[in-house]
DNA sequence: TCAAAACCCATGGTATTCCATTTAAAGGAT
DNA sequence: ATCCTTTAAATGGAATACCATGGGTTTTGA
């Protein structure tokens, strides 16, 4: 499974142009590899973003819930409308929608983050600021870390 | 599988009509692209939306009552009675009957709000106050949310 | 006959597509 | 390792196509 890692940072011009970087182009799902999706970063002012596929998963757990219960209509209504569909012109570039760009306070430039199966698009500095948090976290909190083994038959159990 | 997501806000003139957002009319099912169908939604004053190809598979699901009973006369009746279909214009655009605009309040503006398998449509103002209740009740309950995974043969179990 | 709906065309704005240029990365040879 | 060549990626700007919107005209059906 391909994921998105590393982290680069490009240039936003006037129409809101960025280029998505060509390695987490690459690592979308095969048929997946015309568009992205974004939406808020629910605990971050930051751009939070996955491939349709993903997407589609959500959707697909909300059947989960009876079609017309408030469970259905609240979790599909907060978490689809939210979203926005993007997909890459000739040169693997996207337009940032303006409500996006101001959450995030992105200007002239913009941080790429991976983050294994989503990425994130932050404002550089800010970028900064929550990267050293996170690792100072980690530090305090490493011992939580717990590897996880695939079995053969797909099912997940704890690892050693 | 496509889906109707993201939100957009547009004009309804003084007869009624809409344009019906251009990523909404791409999303319905092949053979099913020239109209839309409409009902009270259960839960709110916003009129629901989805494709007819939609309503077909809801019509079949009633037949997990028996024929003549209670149930299958209720859920039949309240249903598919108040259903309305409405065929685009050759500009995409739709009139929105009276009494939809009347019980969801919309006067000059329409919001369209993607659900996954099905769109909502809201007086601008009323979608924003919903979706503020709706992302405050997702957190609360968001442990309510199951991942489901398909199986390569087709059908679906809880994943972890 | 009249109003409502369906159809048609025109416009402005926005998003998409295309092409040209610059920059950076990768590979080979000295 | 350094320099040069080659390829790919990122960037800038212009041309094009699409879409939302407004108005008008014809058709329909009560």
């Amino acid at each position: 499974m391909p994921l998105f890692m590393s982290k680069y940072t490009n240039k936003v011009d006037g129409k809101g142009r960025v280029s998505v970087p060509s390695q987490f182009r690459a690592a979308l799902p095969s048929g997946f590899q015309k568009s992205i999706v974004m939406y808020q970063a629910v605990n971050h002012g930051a751009i939070e973003c996955c491939d349709l596929l993903h997407i589609e998963k959500v959707n697909d757990s909300l059947e989960g819930f009876a079609p017309y219960s408030d469970e259905h209509d609240e979790f599909s209504l907060a978490l689809m409308s939210g979203l926005t569909e993007l997909c890459f012109d000739g040169n693997g570039r996207i337009i940032l929608p303006q409500d996006l760009m101001e959450y995030a306070g992105i200007m002239n430039l913009a941080t790429f983050a991976g983050k294994g199966k989503t990425f994130q698009i932050w404002e550089p500095a800010a970028f900064n600021r929550e990267l050293d948090i996170a690792r100072h976290k980690v530090k305090e909190k490493r011992d939580l870390l717990k590897f996880r083994l695939k079995t053969t038959e797909g099912t997940i159990k704890d690892g050693s």
